[in-house]
DNA sequence: AAATATTTTTAGGTTAACCTAAAAATATTT
DNA sequence: AAATATTTTTAGGTTAACCTAAAAATATTT
């Protein structure tokens, strides 16, 4: 049984909201991810179930079948890996990576992922430090906190970002912010949550409380 | 005004077949090689001619216009080059990697194929011997010639293939043939035009006459 | 040149993946 | 719990890219 591409981008987008929202995943949430009219997804769901790659109740919502999960994760490793190859190989910022990224994901073929695996060294993590599933689909977490919740006085390494979109990276580019900075919060202002930042222990910095729900960092 | 993959691929073969025919490419030769029924090309036709992209007459034939042959060009200059990345960087076999190319060449994307063909040193030619456009869509031809029209006592150096297929690629390897091997010419039968190659000066092996014309070698 | 054969197009249909508008189901407020 | 609001589904439509069968155009044979 072939799986489309339009297929696969929805099972990518039930299990990244599966994954951050925990409960059962409902059509408006999928036709929010996907840019898509809520009756689209509906279509799109029946064609899923009849695979059985969900398992779907009307009004309900859906949830990914192991199957589902399976084509899910393959997508997300590879995604992450051409990611890899964009920047280390090609020479890409990482903001510019995700729409290519978004393509050659659904490239199919025997051995490929694999091998790309393999060339680039089996990186556990991509150009935004999101983690890389392993060929069997195993996930490596880490211990990670949003940069929010530091208090003054905390050290931190810069392991992640939320947001992925251009402007936001292009910002953190900006002000010498990228995976690996090492960075100490100074102090957090009452009024607003804004924080100020010492950066590589050069520039002082302030962020607002939005940039730093959006950076993942590991206390040192 | 957008592409389609599947334009791509219609604008590609009647490139190739123009190429090689030289005159008006004919609905059913774009049949044959795209494997579709002759009504679903005429379907194809009037689309890229209403983008421009060919000059069609009814009955008649099409050629492509500038910008279809850009497009064209393009494409192959994209393929070829994934297919050195494929066996160059990812140590895929010559025969393996026609389909993973044929996927690759249409994801699009800024400066990706400028980027790839310096990540790879500017290759010239494919795994198959064939020549690569450069980013302006200029091609460099080779002097080449089929091992069939060579006389004994002449040596060659192979440079590329005809056919594409698997099979005979995996032939070749099986009897030490491939890209830069050296080879005499010792001997040819009058009865079926087989002739005896003395390879790289060590095996000596009987090709057949669809065998020595599918090769290309250049004379040395 | 008329008859026949071949090629190409037209007519009409299908499927996946989308859409809007209306209907139905579920959730929330009063 | 009834009324209202929200969410989801159904009904019916569109487009690209395919299809088969019939009709039309072109080419070839006699």
């Amino acid at each position: 049984m072939t799986i489309t591409t339009a297929e696969e981008n929805y099972l990518k987008a039930i299990f990244k909201i599966a994954e951050k929202e925990g409960k059962a995943v409902l059509t408006n949430s999928i036709a929010g991810a996907m840019n898509t009219a809520a009756a689209s997804v509906t279509d799109m769901l029946k064609r899923l179930s009849d695979k059985q790659l969900i398992k779907y109740e009307k009004y309900r919502g859906v949830a990914l079948t192991e199957e589902g999960s399976r084509v899910a994760t393959v997508l997300i490793r590879k995604h992450r890996l051409w990611e890899v190859f964009l920047v280390d190989k090609l020479g890409f910022a990482w903001d510019e990576v995700h729409d290519l990224a978004e393509q050659l994901e659904h490239v199919q073929g025997e051995s490929l992922v694999d091998r790309l695996d393999t060339f680039l060294g089996h990186p556990r993590f991509d150009p935004h430090g999101d983690p890389i599933p392993d060929a069997e689909g195993r996930w490596v977490y880490r211990q990670q906190v949003r940069l929010s919740v530091l208090q003054p006085g905390q050290r931190g390494v810069v392991t992640g970002v939320d947001d992925h979109a251009a402007p936001f990276l292009q910002y953190l580019d900006q002000i010498g912010l990228g995976l690996g900075v090492e960075l100490l919060l100074t102090a957090r202002t009452a009024y607003d949550q804004s924080v100020q930042v010492l950066i590589g222990g050069r520039a002082e910095v302030t962020l607002s409380d939005k940039v730093a729900q959006n950076l993942f960092v590991k206390v040192s």
